[in-house]
DNA sequence: GTCTATATTTGGATAGAC
DNA sequence: GTCTATCCAAATATAGAC
C-alpha cells in the first residue's frame, strides 16, 4: 500500500521506529536483520532504504528518540515531586516502565546496543545521554546532602541503573512481581532507614 | 605449530575457550566472528571445527564452564565465611570480579548472549544456572529470616544481580572506583543499617 | 591437528521499473 | 513509496591435502 506525500513518509518512517525498538530490544541490533523489520513494517527490505541510510542509522535514530522521550517523561516527573524521596521514587517507576514497557523507550536497553554503533555514532550520543543521567545526579546529590541516602552518588546511579536495567531479562508483564512493588523495595534499599521511614509516613499521610 | 594427542587437542580447545570468553564478552556473540577466534588462538578459521561443531557449540561450552567454575569458587567463599554477612560479601565480591575480571568467567554477561542459543541450548543450561543461583538465593533467605535483609530474598537478588552485571558497562581497572569499595557499598544496600553495622564492627574486631 | 580452497548461506544495500 | 531483482560482502562450515 501506497501512501502519499510527505505525512505518508513520516508515518512509515514511525512504525519502522516502533517495529526495529521491539526487535532490537527482543533479539537485540545483530541478531534483527533488515528483513525482519521490513516484515514486521509489512513492507520489503530494499524499501527501508528509502527512509533510513543503513541499519545502523536506524539504531541511531531509535536511539536518541529513545533518550529524548526518556528525558521529558523524567524531567516531567521530577519536577511534580514535592520531595527529594518522592522525585527518587518517580525516576525510578518512570525508568521501571521503559525498560520492562513494550512500546517506547528503554534508553538503557539500547545503551547495551551502543557497541554496534561506529565511533562517530557513539560520540553523537553522548551530550544527550549525559543530560539523561544529569537528571539522575542531580537528584542523587540532593539527596546525599542532605544525608537521605549513604552511597556516593555516582556509584549509586550506576547501581541503580543495572538493577532496573536488568529487570528486563526477568521481568514479565502481570508475573511474580508488580513494578510499583519492585520500585518501591529498590527505594528502600537507595534510602537511609530513617528517610525512607520518614518518606513512608508522609505519603500515608497525605493519602487520607 | 602441530601439537600430539589427546592433550595438545585439549589444551587448544582450552585455548579457543579462553578466546571466546574474552571476545564474546567485549563484543558479543554476534559480532564475535570465527574468523576473529582463530586468529586470537594463532589458528585458521577452519581448523577451529575440528574442536567444535560449531561457532553455537562454542558458546555452549563456554557458558556451562563459566557457570561451573563460578559454581565452585562461590560455594567455597561461602563455606569459609563464618557469617552471613560475611557470605553475602563473599558471593558480592565473587559474582563482581567474575564480572570485571579478564580471564575466567563472567556468568551473568554470558547470560546476556543467551538469546544466541537454540532453544535446546538455552535449557541444557537451566539445570546448572539454577545450581548457581540457589547458593545466593540460601544465603539471602538465612539473612532474611534473622532479619538481616528487608527486601524478599528473590527480589532482591535480582536487584543485586544487576548492579553487579552492570559493572561490565562502566567498570574500568584501577579508575574512579576499587572492587573493593563497590562491593562494600552495595552491601550497605542490601543489608539492614543494623546489620551492617554490626557487621562493620565484626571485622574491625577480627583485624586487630 | 592444521592448512588450503571453496561451498553455502545470510544479510546489507542498490538500481530501476511501476 | 514500494516492488523486483540482484549485487556484494561477510561469515559459517566443509573437504581433502599435508
Amino acid at each position: 500500500m501506497t501512501e502519499r506525500g510527505e505525512e505518508g513518509k513520516r508515518m512509515t518512517r514511525k512504525r519502522i521506529m516502533d517495529a526495529a525498538v521491539s526487535l532490537f530490544r527482543h533479539k537485540g541490533f545483530e541478531r534483527t536483520t533488515v528483513r525482519d523489520i521490513a516484515t514486521a513494517v509489512g513492507i520489503l527490505s530494499g524499501s527501508l532504504f528509502h527512509h533510513f541510510s543503513s541499519k545502523e542509522d536506524i539504531l541511531k535514530e531509535v536511539i536518541s528518540e529513545a533518550i529524548e522521550v526518556t528525558l521529558a517523561k523524567m524531567s516531567a516527573s521530577v519536577d511534580e515531586s514535592d520531595s527529594i524521596e518522592g522525585a527518587l521514587k518517580a525516576l525510578i517507576v518512570c525508568e521501571l516502565e521503559t525498560v520492562t514497557g513494550e512500546s517506547g523507550a528503554a534508553v538503557g536497553l539500547l545503551i547495551s546496543e551502543w557497541r554496534s554503533l561506529s565511533e562517530q555514532g557513539q560520540s553523537a550520543m553522548l551530550e544527550l545521554r549525559s543530560a539523561y543521567e544529569g537528571v539522575w545526579l542531580e537528584v542523587l546529590r540532593s539527596a546525599s546532602r542532605l544525608g537521605k541516602i549513604r552511597v556516593e552518588p555516582i556509584l549509586m546511579r550506576k547501581l541503580i541503573a543495572g538493577a532496573l536495567n536488568w529487570t528486563h531479562t526477568w521481568y514479565k508483564d502481570g508475573r511474580s512481581y508488580q513494578q510499583a512493588d519492585i520500585a518501591e523495595q529498590l527505594l528502600s534499599m537507595v534510602l537511609t532507614e530513617k528517610a525512607y521511614a520518614d518518606y513512608c509516613a508522609d505519603t500515608a499521610m497525605s493519602a487520607v
